[in-house]
DNA sequence: AAGTCGCT
DNA sequence: TTGA
């Protein structure tokens, strides 16, 4: 696939929603295409899995990652790993372009210095949800964490810095881009159960990209 | 406990 | 919908 087309920063609608949490509308949305046949080329080399979590519960989402490092969760718990688990091969690189969008999106919100190393790359079919959680696997909290979403909406949950109460609820469509970190970086955060569709570059699926500094 | 269940 |  050539390059991206990188349009992103032309679209300037964001919408704070913490302290440092952002929603940049259609960020990503020219890209899509472009980022989508990236991700199948990664897939390809790790493909998507389901884990097991250290309760025992098997996650509704399918899962893999690229970077120097890959997120993973097993009944030991949760971690970062340099080689995928199933393949015993290091992790995919992460594709140069979408590692590059992930730190515009950073620097449009002010966090000047991401580098990510790490790509999670969630997707959701009907039925799948994320419960609340924090991404605390990581070793420096100052660094942001940024969100592609691709496909069908769902409804991110926005939760607070210890478990309880309820979250605020936020519509997540094709092409949004969230950037969360400083006091906002440690959220409990997760997906509504995922509503059933159709979406013209996806089918019937959410594909979900986290960037992140181990 | 990134899940699931049970009570409100 | 929330708390354990």
């Amino acid at each position: 696939m050539a390059s991206l087309d990188l349009f992103a920063g032309e679209n300037n609608d964001v919408t704070r929603f913490s302290e440092r949490a952002y929603l940049l509308h259609g960020y990503v949305e020219r890209d899509a295409n472009a980022i989508l046949e990236q991700l199948r080329e990664v897939i390809k080399q790790s493909p998507l899995r389901q884990f097991v979590t250290p309760g025992g519960g098997k996650m509704s989402v399918r899962t893999s990652s690229c970077g120097d490092f890959g997120w993973i969760t097993d009944r030991k718990g949760y971690r970062y790993t340099d080689t995928d688990t199933i393949t015993g091969e290091p992790w995919p690189a992460m594709p140069a372009e979408l590692k590059e969008l992930a730190e515009t999106a950073a620097k449009e919100c002010g966090f000047e210095s991401f580098s990510p190393n790490a790509c999670l790359i969630n997707v959701y079919h009907p039925g799948a949800a994320m419960g609340l959680h924090q991404d605390k696997d990581e070793s420096d909290f100052s660094q942001p964490i940024v969100s592609f979403s691709l496909g069908l909406p769902a409804t991110f949950l926005w939760g607070g810095l210890k478990r309880g109460g309820s979250p605020h609820k936020i519509t997540l469509q094709h092409g949004d881009v969230l950037v969360w970190g400083g006091p906002d970086r440690l959220r409990y955060h997760g997906v509504k159960k995922l509503a059933d569709g159709q979406h013209p570059l996806t089918g019937n699926v959410r594909v979900n990209l986290t960037f992140r500094v181990r």
